[in-house]
DNA sequence: TTTCATTATTGAAGATTGTTCAATAAAATA
DNA sequence: TATTTTATTGAACAATCTTCAATAATGAAA
């Protein structure tokens, strides 16, 4: 057996998927090709990042979520990006926001179980610059990229 | 001129979009009825709940993110599933998950400004069983839907 | 207002892609 | 081993996306 599964999810995390311009334009009630058009100028003015799939996480190996509220050390209040960037190119990290108020850097990262999450966050979190996290488990999952569960 | 873009961006936020079978096959090498056949099984599992387009919200009027942290009161700690899945509904809603720690419910919200932020949480939050949020705003997004801006 | 340039809409034709089907192979089960 | 179920695959088909050229609408400038 072949097993692409994983390889399918991988991809299909960050895009290799495409509008459904035909039956767009039957619910609009509008022709293919105005459809056509219009998604084509959302590409072009870079509004639409990517095409992908959202999966029901807990059946795929990713059940484990949980969101990090990151303090910086005083040194790195500057730049917040560099960090912020580094942790963005993991595959188990969903999001990564620079904010404000009680932590600079929040993020949500998903994992298979508490082990691998435990490896995450041994092996990320101890680089310069990040002073104290905090972590908030997910118990349940409500709603994911606006897709009711 | 008819104006369809807002209606584009309802619909790509939940879904109206599909894979791209044979993309995917070049990129593995695989045939695409192998492909194929692995995706639908991945949709009969219900593993994929949706394809749908990821956006430069910077750019599509909902730039203002907020991550507001929710502790219920003492009565509704039983069932936080219910005020969970009444906020989940509004659109401006993202995620919503429950969890432990500090907070009970935890959901990331997009609004295109301070005001309709300020709107929503004047009308949402104000129900029974909330009983303190916190928020924390976004400054700058670096990965969302784990797709890289 | 009139002219001009740009943007938006649309139908028809063509190119590409997703889907079905039937046959075969592999894996799991008894 | 025998049997059932699951997985892989190529060929034909149906559906979709895309291109193109014509037209309409909009906005800017004279």
């Amino acid at each position: 057996m072949k097993d692409i599964t994983p390889k399918l999810i991988g991809l299909f995390k960050i895009g290799y998927c495409t509008p459904q311009i035909a039956r767009i334009a039957k619910y609009l009630k509008q022709p293919s090709t105005t459809i056509h058009y219009n998604i084509k100028k959302l590409e072009k003015e870079h509004k639409i990042k990517a095409y992908k799939a959202v999966f029901d996480y807990s059946k795929i190996d990713e059940g484990f979520c949980n969101f990090i509220l990151i303090s910086l050390t005083p040194d790195e209040y500057g730049n917040p990006e560099r960090i912020a960037k580094e942790l963005a190119k993991h595959s188990e990290v969903e999001s990564v926001d620079i904010c404000t108020g009680d932590c600079e850097i929040i993020m949500k990262v998903r994992t298979k179980d508490q082990n691998d999450y435990y490896k995450f966050v041994k092996d990320i979190i101890p680089r310069k610059g990040i002073g104290k996290i905090t972590s908030l488990m997910s118990l349940k999952q409500i709603k994911t990229e606006f897709v009711e569960l």
